[in-house]
DNA sequence: TGAATTTGACCTAG
DNA sequence: CTAGGTCAAATTCA
């Protein structure tokens, strides 16, 4: 995918670089046809300008040639892991925080994007984004930490505000990895559902659910 | 098979 | 330079 977009911009710097270097030989052959013909200050001015077109397109197509050096030497440099340029971390925004016992939901679609050990701190955070942050350009994040064993305290802290249309009585759930698990550290709420995965989520958007079951497993 | 999660690598604010 | 926030390939799940 985007190795073809890379390739389908080489070949259209390409034809470009083509079409210059046709109008710059153009304008040689134009040059050359006034050169026999310069007899008054017209045909002079004429003859100029011509000059002032081809030095344009040498200048565009020598542009050109550096960008497309640099571009493909670049390349041969840049692997699929290298994503430098891509990142926007984000600078100390404004932030709401709370402190739970219980992982109630707050009637959004978040979906995990990340898990990260911090330093001092027994759990690791973990990183949510709006469900919508692409379809609807929703920019609500959520960091979730659990910062006490017994009984279960966890600091939920939101940053951004939602702009997607998402029902209020959606239900929302939060996990922590498998490897929590092992380590008798997760939580998992349960919206009245049978089955105890948290991957049921998008089946609870659709049943709507209202009454809430909530259990955890530790 | 598509969507969600996991997780190591990458990137940058401080 | 480091801690921590984000990305995206791999994996898991339904």
């Amino acid at each position: 995918m985007k190795s073809s977009l890379l390739e389908r911009k080489t070949s259209d710097l390409e034809k470009i670089i083509v079409e210059l270097n046709r109008g710059r030989e153009f304008a040689c052959r134009l040059r050359e046809i006034l050169q026999k013909h310069v007899d008054h200050v017209d045909d002079e001015d004429a003859y100029t300008l011509v000059g002032k077109i081809m030095s344009s397109f040498c200048a565009t197509l020598s542009i050109l040639s550096s960008n497309e050096d640099s571009s493909s030497s670049s390349c041969k440099i840049s692997s699929l892991k290298d994503r430098r340029g891509r990142y926007k971390r984000r600078k100390t925004l404004e932030a709401t925080i709370k402190e739970t016992s219980t992982l109630v939901h707050d009637g959004h679609a978040w979906r995990k994007y990340g898990q990260k050990k911090i330093l001092n701190d027994k759990y690791p955070r973990n990183y949510f984004r709006c469900t919508h942050k692409f379809d609807q350009g929703c920019q609500a994040n959520k960091q979730v930490q659990r910062i006490q064993e017994n009984p279960p305290l966890f600091r939920i802290t939101y940053y951004g505000h939602h702009t997607c249309k998402t029902c209020p009585k959606v239900s929302q759930m939060i996990c922590d990895s498998p490897n929590d698990h092992e380590d008798s550290n997760s939580v998992l709420l349960n919206f009245n559902s049978t089955n105890n995965n948290y991957n049921n989520h998008h089946h609870f958007l659709g049943m709507m659910v209202e009454t809430v079951d909530l259990s955890f497993e530790f």
